[in-house]
DNA sequence: CTGCTTTGGTGACATGGTCACTGAAGACGC
DNA sequence: GCGTCTTCAGTGACCATGTCACCAAAGCAG
């Protein structure tokens, strides 16, 4: 399998050779669709994942059914820290799930303690990221526990529309917010009425950027 | 100064004697007042603390003045990873108290790092202190997401309550659990008239510890 | 076209958060 | 002791959010 991948890594292409070496011939390169559960309640998985390509979203369900997004691992960061929590401390009922099809550098736990060891470069890169996760979820927590739901809502179509589409269901919302379907509903209506943005059955049209923006908070920036 | 402090530490006291030499001998011990603020916004301090003794408490601020407890560190855990986390993303609303007088090691980075990169052991306890925190803040997430809040706050008197008596206002009781003053002091209403409790300005005295268990759910254990 | 599944809409109600204000308990000075 | 001040707790009104039950419309499969 050729060792282009460690190139692609933000924070990795300056590795030493040496380290290159090791990363390259002690990893194995694995694909998976779109949908896979990645770890799981009493599934963790083996070796650790660097996410080479795809993305991977990792949420917290609840026994009522209603679930939330904690965050994302996008390619090029590493998806060591959900694993080796997960190993670390009993099993729980956050879950990875492949959300488009992915491709990941699978690593032997006793390769990552040898890379730890032997490169300060290595270090920064897992320190990183997993400072990068902690404080993802410190905003998760700010967001959950004092904002308004119109506010994040908001917050949430500019971030997911490209090109002024988003391409989600009520239901999809309203688990990456942690909050009940009929919730979005309501706020999109009221969106709607303001001719904010246009529903159809599974995308949401945002016609007026700058009234969402406004009220996300956003708009100074 | 003494280097008894190395041996405390959970974890730590089968490390090799070189790893604790450095330990030892690249520390310094300090001691901080309660209620003195370890870090905050735009303040991260140089060195990793290692707690030694006392409690620090991390909570995070919104605007409006509510807060909520993210996480305690407990003596003989590690203090590294918020430390760590702070100084690599910029400033965030997120800050550590002192919660009792604390005794503390701390540890300039560089010194640190040759920790990590030598001794296995000190990197599982870095690591284990890492997931621990993560995994705490799931729980928070998971709690003020999907959780009533009677059952918080149910949960929460049996967590305080030593010896049948929680000492704390509504207020602080409302920072704990990431909500308004207003609905400690209604759900505790609503416990007294049961006679689950009996209050009093500053404390609340557990009558009924079974029927509040029954309610937090954790009647099984 | 027909029936099925998914998605979205709605009203009624329960819970939680905000605001404005009141009164009670302890602290302090005298 | 007595007044004053500060902190703590109680309350009603109102708004925001979550839950439940149910219905309607849009797409899909046959």
């Amino acid at each position: 399998m050729s060792d282009d991948w460690i190139f692609r890594f933000q924070g990795l292409s300056r590795l030493p050779d040496r380290i290159k070496g090791i990363l390259a011939t002690r990893s194995q390169v694995i694909r998976m669709r779109k949908g896979t559960v990645i770890f799981g309640p009493g599934n963790s998985p083996e070796n650790l994942l660097f996410l080479l390509d795809g993305t991977v979203r990792v949420q917290q369900l609840a026994e009522n059914g209603r679930e939330i997004v904690l965050y994302r691992v996008q390619a090029g960061e590493s998806c060591v820290m959900t694993t080796a929590c997960l190993l670390a401390y009993e099993d729980y009922s956050a879950e990875g799930v492949a959300e488009t099809d992915i491709t990941a550098a699978a690593i032997p736990r006793t390769v990552f303690d040898d890379l730890i060891s032997q490169s300060k470069e290595f270090r920064t890169f897992v320190f990183s990221a997993y400072s990068r996760r902690i404080t993802d979820l410190f905003h998760v927590i700010e967001d959950i526990a004092f904002q308004r739901m119109d506010i994040r809502l908001a917050q949430k179509l500019l971030a997911l529309g490209q090109g002024g589409v988003v391409k989600a269901t009520h239901q999809q919302l309203a688990a990456e917010l942690g909050t009940a379907r009929e919730v979005i509903s309501r706020q999109l209506s009221e969106f709607q009425r303001r001719d904010w943005i246009k529903q159809s059955r599974g995308t949401i049209e945002v016609l007026d950027a700058g009234s969402i923006a406004r009220l996300a908070g956003t708009e100074a920036a």
